[in-house]
DNA sequence: AGCATATGTGACTTGCAGGTCACGTGTCAA
DNA sequence: TTGACACGTGACCTGCAAGTCACATATGCT
């Protein structure tokens, strides 16, 4: 099918993006800003902060909640962790195993 | 600048489309392909195939080496552990805390 | 009600990445 | 040396994402 993107594609792409990289670093520092709030600390206008900020929730990244006339933005690092679980641990086999030996080796001593 | 890309934009860059995505995925079940040999692998040309490739080179995701008229391509996790370490470890601080004290256990029992 | 504030929508440029092709270079084998 | 094979380069087309703007809606305050 043309244009299906699943979800890991999804935030692959909304991380690419350096500003929206940022946005989360914002965010990671203190939760729940408003989107006014948040393009003050972009270089940009507030249509651009938007659509990045609409990216990053519709990758699950981030997410909202309407507050009067406020939209207030969290953090979510659950698709990190799942990215991590699925794709970066491939490659920290050796490591994890190396780690669980030492674990044992240490147990043993004990 | 204009067109200055650090290193762990350009690796985040090559993560973000899938073809390479699953270029690293061949390359993490059998490593030293050649680029005739991935090619086949994708529903695409020889020059996109090599475009991919030279991407994820560029990241320094993906290390080569000549052997006479073919070029072996190897896997390199390392900028992926490096982008693990500094960001999605910032999620993972009471884990990576917690591995910290295992070693420095392991280590003081030595 | 009237006004300022905070966010939302659609259309519109513009730059860049993905993909293909024609053509060129180096290497092995007979 | 001739031809087949493996890889490389530059130009080109195309689609999409980034960013902006005019305009619209919803909420709070007095």
């Amino acid at each position: 099918m043309l244009g299906c993107v699943d979800d890991d594609d999804r935030v692959f792409k909304a991380l690419a993006d350096s500003t929206r990289r940022f946005l989360l670093d914002l965010l990671f520092g203190r939760d729940g800003r408003t989107l006014t709030e948040l393009e003050s600390e972009l270089e940009m206008t507030r249509f651009g902060a938007m659509k990045h900020l609409r990216v990053l929730e519709a990758a699950g990244l981030v997410v909202t909640r309407r507050s009067g006339r406020e939209k207030l933005h969290f953090l979510n690092p659950v698709p990190i962790l799942l990215i991590h679980d699925r794709w970066i641990d491939k490659y920290k086999e050796r490591q994890v195993s190396a780690l669980a030996e030492l674990k044992t080796l240490l147990e043993e001593k004990t």
